[in-house]
DNA sequence: CGCGAAATTGAAGACACTCAAAGAGTGTGG
DNA sequence: CCACACTCTTTGAGTGTCTTCAATTTCGCG
């Protein structure tokens, strides 16, 4: 079974055994700095699967530290349509910059549980700690690199492409928070509808293209079970080079 | 007409009477910090309209702020289909983090003018100054919203609500360069092809939707030359709500 | 076991694409 | 200054991918 092992979404108490160390704000943090940082949260807070963590047009003067749990951003168009951003993992950052409206709303897919910082210490904590300021611009900088390629994909692939492109991605980022973890089987805590909001399909022609996939023994997607069985045939279907998912993971290459 | 004043495309001698002030890294910055910034700089470049900064898979160990001129950001596939990210205004900033390799090009689409910083002194320059990391941080977030706005766009939106706002997000943003200058026309220095390749559509249909919003009176773009005539029915077409734009425009709201 | 949500399949139609050719605009060199 | 070459734009006809609508089956859960 490619399922993890049972953990409670309980927030760590401490950070010096926070789940987000692994890729988030934290990471290759000296001790001493988490020790500031968590100074400068003002709590943590924990959300339901299906909850949404914020709304579209919302106001809010925190930022969430994704520490367990999986969230989806997206946005919504008068008429209920509805456009997946991105799918964020543990070590993201949720919130926004500035006391602003949200541009987009983030929806928790499994329980979920992040830090709380207040808008006004981020100012102070970079301060404190210019490298923090850097390591911030440098998330969100991968961010955006992930979400060009997201839009060459919708914007340039056949939907073949789109739906192999968007599996491999969340396999590879998801195999990355369990380095130890070795399988060809994960489980995925989505459904085909939300594998089309993020392609910009409907989840009628999703379904036909898994069972496609499926039928040329590539992959399966079945009830939040995601399974690989040619990795290379999946990055040769999703158009993909194996030496691009380095950027998706922070490498350096 | 449209067309702002000629200007010699030579980048300025001194940070003071730099365009990039009015929205890039040294916005809002104190004088002294101008400075500071200037002795981080390892010198200017100038590129050709057509010319490219950088290209896909390239290295590079500098950053790029755009000072003068226009820049596209694009992806390309191993079948030449060419995905257009970001149409990047002076103030932008362009390189990349780190010594990696380039996740997008970077083509001139006029004659344009950059300051360069390396690398190796991004960290001393957030070292000494903190809030320009946080300031990094912010320009690159914006980016990051502008580009998922741009994936809801192309993922969920018909051709002709997609080229609507593509053609509705240049002219806001082009506007913000000459706050003083007011006009409904002006110089867009694109193809037809360019806007496809930027809203995932083919040029032979940007035509035909542009021939309809002709028509319509809503907007004409012939030949480089962009005119907008019915503002609040442009804003309809694109399904966008005046207020959205202060987000691309970096407003607080 | 039975209910609700998600997945699956079919048939018909729409929107955008491809291919192809002609017309308009721009720039260059004679 | 005009002519030629080139790029960009425009238009038509036919095609294909993806969508829409609707019905049925499978799955997870109480």
């Amino acid at each position: 079974m490619g399922r993890p092992p049972k953990r409670s979404r309980r927030l760590p108490v401490d950070c010096p055994s926070c789940r987000a160390r692994i890729d988030g704000l934290c990471k290759d943090c000296a001790p001493e700095v988490l020790r500031v940082m968590a100074a400068y949260k003002s709590g943590n807070r924990q959300f339901k699967a299906g909850e949404d963590l914020f709304r579209l047009g919302e106001r809010r003067d925190e930022l969430y530290h994704l520490v367990d749990g999986w969230v989806f951003l997206y946005d919504l168009l008068q008429d209920g349509r509805r456009q997946i951003l991105h799918f964020a993992l543990p070590g993201a950052l949720l919130g926004l910059y500035s006391d602003s409206v949200a541009p987009y709303g983030a929806q928790a897919l499994t329980d979920a549980a992040v830090g709380v910082i207040p808008h006004t210490n981020l100012g102070p904590l970079v301060e404190e700690h210019a490298g923090v300021g850097l390591r911030l611009a440098w998330m969100v900088w991968r961010e955006r690199n992930l979400a060009y390629e997201h839009l060459s994909s919708i914007g340039r692939r056949s939907a073949r492409e789109r739906v192999a492109r968007s599996l491999l991605e969340l396999f590879v980022r998801y195999r990355m928070q369990w380095p130890s973890y070795c399988a060809d089987e994960m489980h995925l805590p989505l459904t085909q509808e939300h594998i089309a909001d993020a392609a910009g399909l409907t989840g009628v022609h999703v379904n036909r293209i898994l069972r496609e996939l499926r039928k040329d023994g590539i992959v399966e997607f079945h009830y939040r079970r995601l399974r690989i069985l040619n990795p290379d045939k999946l990055f040769d279907v999703a158009g993909i080079s194996p030496l691009d998912v380095f950027s998706w993971i922070g490498h350096e290459t």
